[in-house]
DNA sequence: GATCCTCGAGTTCT
DNA sequence: CTCGAGGATC
């Protein structure tokens, strides 16, 4: 070897040294030292090297991650140690059996375990031969598995070669492949451009993607590697606890799930799922429960195996997220604008923790892309806080009697037509006034929190009202007296009372507010409040042409046309005549002085606060002349986060937009 | 004419 | 919270 290719070895051996070693920092210690780009820089560089020495590639090397195609299909592999499945629990009680049986059985009066999540994805098999990766497979049926060792290698937290491994040893590591939900979703973005099938869920997507003949396809896809375990090991000291265990893993390079904890006994295990359990809905991950597993691994030796699984470990399940279900009927609603939404009445299941019995079906489009049908066995998912939407249709389970779901013509409330709107995605009903369901929503919206906030005034009595014909606009609700509302079916006198008393503290009011109360189309608390700072007084709006109208910020010419044309009815400004009288009023509004303090000020809230609601935090800074929108973007300036703040949070850190703590807040509006 | 930003509207259950 | 679309901007 002349000196020139020895240099250039030497430097080979660095550069995948320190990739290596970003690696490591990266997925296992969570703590990048380099950016991307850095780190691309290094492969690239070593790329090159290959490239003019291809007699000198490795091949563990980081740029050889992805390999040849698999024609043939996967071979089968066995496993030298079986990789074993878990016991269940669905419930305390099981959790708590599990417990005191170990206790009874190894007779000890505590007992300590390692929580950590059950990771929703497959379980693997990695077999490190004197550190180097030689073979990835799948669990398959614990026995024997499949070789994905091609496409094992392309996931890049799986290392190609282990950190100081000791140089006589096979190492088993075992562990969970999977996608997180960005990955998935941004996968399933990629299928609908490509005309290709979308994955149900990230679990179904890890697995379709691990078993690609062509490892390109493989590594082009997001996976993921969490270490959970140790199959074989040979010539590599065991520690005495699964903890140290999981942290050798994390030496050798692999990332063990950092959420994992160590607990005692059964309120241990106890606060260990609850904590998993709200954390869940903020992982970047779908988990489906949390496994707890005997530490000690000289304890775990003594409690031996039930058949196929351990007797030292459980694994204890999250409700599920993902349920089947019957849909009983297809009803639709139809809404204060007249939309016409289909809703599917399901036969009640309990998924993701609450009783699922109606779901949203959005709207024709869906309703055909779904190809649903009223007896349709269906999957309803309801993953966090999320709404549940019914996820897909069991063809195969539809009864032969199954007749395709046709969408009315007819407003099944008034009987009038059902329109299509311009876009051609939300039918309307035509009925307008006549529509006494809109009429019932339109009520709604004006006693609503945001709008008059009438307390008290809710969905049940708005209807008992309307159907008893106690009122049919929203200035009939000031003509109410306490002696007609007590000829209704559960009214008191006491709650008779309070609402009269609401209904007069909602005299008094806002411009803002009432505008958006009156529900014109398009004029949500955003453009109500752009008008009302505009124009000043309520006349001024309701003569106001279109040309005048489309001066205002953030409003165009149809925005313009719906407010020209809501004040042009004769019976808007009846009604709105009506309120007047009624008594309804509002301080006039106060300039903003052009020097206010936060002019020109974006600010978005998120999270709560301790010291005020959120509501009053933004009517605080809008009287700053702060502008407080819901949404954060480039041009935001300030996100206040309050505690347990959402999402809003990482997108305001990703845009480097400017992130205050509720003190800093307070400092910030204090110097008023 | 294309692209980005933002608002409005509708949604489930406790 | 998410989708669709109006409005602003280049």
């Amino acid at each position: 070897m002349n000196d020139v290719d020895k240099h250039s070895l030497e430097e080979m051996n660095r550069l995948i040294e320190e990739i290596e070693r970003h690696n490591y920092l990266y997925y296992v210690k969570d703590s990048p030292q380099i950016p991307d780009a850095e780190y691309d820089r290094l492969l690239r560089n070593l790329e090159a090297i290959e490239n003019a020495h291809p007699e000198l590639v490795r091949d563990d090397s980081p740029t050889r991650r992805v390999g040849a195609r698999a024609d043939e299909g996967f071979n089968e592999v066995e496993h030298e140690l079986p990789m074993l499945s878990l016991a269940n629990a669905f419930d305390k009680d099981e959790v708590r059996e599990f417990h005191e049986r170990i206790l009874r059985r190894l007779e000890v009066d505590q007992v300590e375990y390692v929580a950590e999540p059950k990771l929703d994805g497959l379980a693997i098999s990695l077999l490190y031969e004197n550190g180097k990766l030689t073979r990835g497979a799948t669990r398959g049926d614990g026995r024997r598995g499949e070789d994905v060792t091609a496409n094992a290698r392309s996931i890049r937290s799986v290392p190609l070669r282990l950190r100081n491994a000791p140089s006589s040893s096979k190492i088993e590591i075992r562990g969970e492949v999977l996608m997180t939900r960005k990955g998935f979703a941004r996968l399933n973005a990629q299928q609908d451009e490509a005309g290709a099938k979308r994955y149900v869920n990230p679990r179904n997507a890890a697995a379709g993607s691990l078993r690609q003949l062509d490892p390109a396809i493989s590594a082009a896809r997001p996976l993921e590697f969490f270490a959970y375990g140790l199959g074989l090991s040979e010539g590599f000291d065991l520690p005495a606890t699964h903890a140290e265990v999981l942290d050798a893993i994390a030496d050798l390079g692999l990332r063990a799930n950092p959420e994992r904890q160590m607990v005692s006994g059964f309120d241990g295990l106890i606060s260990a799922y609850k904590r998993l359990l709200s954390l869940r809905p903020n992982l970047p991950y779908d988990i489906d429960g949390v496994v707890y597993k005997v530490n000690d691994l000289q304890l775990q030796q003594r409690m031996g195996f039930v058949s196929r699984a351990p007797r030292w470990a459980l694994a204890h399940k999250f409700p599920a997220e993902e349920e089947i279900t019957t849909v009983e009927a297809i009803d639709v609603q139809v809404g204060r604008t007249g939309a016409i939404t289909p809703v599917a009445r399901l036969s009640p299941v309990f998924v993701g923790g609450v009783t699922v019995s109606n779901a949203t079906l959005h709207n024709h489009q869906e309703i055909t892309r779904l190809d649903v049908r009223v007896g349709d066995s269906v999957v309803v998912r309801r993953a966090g806080d999320v709404i549940p939407e019914v996820v897909s249709v069991l063809h195969d389970r539809r009864p032969d009697t199954s007749v395709a779901y046709v969408f009315p013509v007819r407003c099944p409330v008034c009987n009038s037509d059902i329109v299509l709107d311009e876009g051609g995605v939300i039918a309307r009903c035509s009925g307008g006034l006549f529509c006494i369901a809109q009429v019932r929503e339109s009520i709604k919206h004006f006693a609503s929190r945001r709008a008059m906030d009438i307390e008290g005034l809710g969905s049940k009595l708005v209807e008992q009202l309307v159907d008893n014909q106690l009122i049919s606009n929203v200035a009939d609700i000031y003509t109410l007296s306490a002696e007609r509302l007590l000829t209704l079916d559960r009214m008191g006198e006491k709650s008779a009372d309070n609402l009269i008393k609401s209904i007069q503290r909602s005299r008094s009011t806002t411009l803002p507010r009432f505008l958006f109360a009156l529900g014109i189309p398009q004029i949500g608390e955003t453009t109500a409040a752009a008008l009302a700072t505009h124009f000043g007084d309520l006349d001024a709006i309701m003569i106001a042409d279109e040309d005048a109208l489309v001066n205002v910020q953030d409003i165009g010419p149809i925005v313009a046309h719906n407010v020209v044309e809501f004040f042009a009815q004769q019976h808007n400004r009846d009604v709105i005549g009506g309120l007047i009288e009624a008594g309804i009023n509002w301080p006039s509004i106060e300039r903003v002085p052009a020097d206010a303090r936060f002019k020109d000020k974006t600010f978005v809230l998120t999270g709560s606060l301790s010291g005020m609601s959120r509501t009053e935090a933004r009517e605080m800074l809008m009287t700053l002349g702060a502008k407080v929108t819901s949404s954060v973007s480039s041009k935001t300036d300030y996100v206040v986060a309050g505690s347990d703040p959402g999402s809003k949070l990482d997108k305001a850190e990703r845009l480097g937009v400017q992130v205050i703590d509720e003190a800093e807040f307070n400092e910030l509006i204090g110097g008023n």
